[in-house]
DNA sequence: TATCAAGTTGTAATCGTTACAAATTGAGAA
DNA sequence: TTCTCAATTTGTAACGATTACAACTTGATA
């Protein structure tokens, strides 16, 4: 989880590793709670003060580009982050605005209505109460 | 499919049948590309004048309140709408930007990782190239 | 050390959506 | 019928997330 480590990953999958490229990388991977981008970059510009949000807007979109990371739209006013690609699913609690990942049998929705398409990618979000929630109330 | 019968629908889910909502429901019935606010404002403002598109954006709001409609963010730029609301996928054409709908099996997602969350609401979204634009290509 | 493309930055512009106050409508009361 | 009041509609202004853009900085290469 080293700097170098990130740095080989991200050439790895055609990005220049730069400074902040690196420090938004590792950021998303130490952050599992689909973070935004104003989170991102509020918890980033400590460390690194000249950080212009444009950098991690534009930043994103590469590592998207990439297929190193993907943009989850489960809430339309907030477009949150999330390092792992491959296909799950996301629950957002109404209640406690927390967002769950969870795992999908990806084969049993493929649809036969769907059999003559290429699909690229899958998002699938759930709404309601969490656990937690549930058992609060 | 009248007025009157649409009328009915409308009350009889807690909503009051105004013209303008009478003709945004028959809208979303009778168009079912889903369309976005500025589509049915700019579909509905010739046989309503005075429409604004303030009240297609209350109204909106009303139906999906009352479980009549549903809004569909499968693209980030853009909310479209759905009169449809029994639970049933999305998917994108990236190539034509067509959407289509397709059934989904809806137990068959139900995770053991949600078995004690409350699922109010499911969208599932696909991205990829349709049937026809995979043939023209 | 010079060059140049790539990356970063800050500001301004964009645009979908919401807030809000004024005008209109319509149902029930008098 | 006319009055009253709440609900609905309307237009304008404000908001806020995102993007456009031009200037500045960085770093690899010659």
């Amino acid at each position: 989880m080293q700097e170098n480590y990130l740095g080989d990953f991200l050439r790895n999958n055609g990005i220049k590793p730069s400074f902040q490229r690196i420090k938004i990388y590792e950021y998303l991977l130490q952050n599992k709670e689909h973070p935004t981008v104003e989170t991102i970059y509020n918890a980033l510009n400590s460390q690194i003060p000249t950080l212009s949000k444009t950098t991690v807007y534009n930043t994103l979109k590469v590592f998207i580009e990439k297929g190193i990371a993907m943009a989850i739209t489960i809430d339309d006013t907030e477009v949150r982050f999330d390092a792992d690609v491959k296909v799950h699913g996301h629950f957002k609690c109404e209640h406690c605005h927390k967002i769950y990942d969870f795992e999908v049998d990806v084969e049993s929705i493929s649809s036969e209505a769907l059999k003559d398409f290429d699909v690229y990618d899958q998002q699938m979000f759930f709404y309601g109460v969490c656990k937690v929630c549930k058992n609060n109330s």
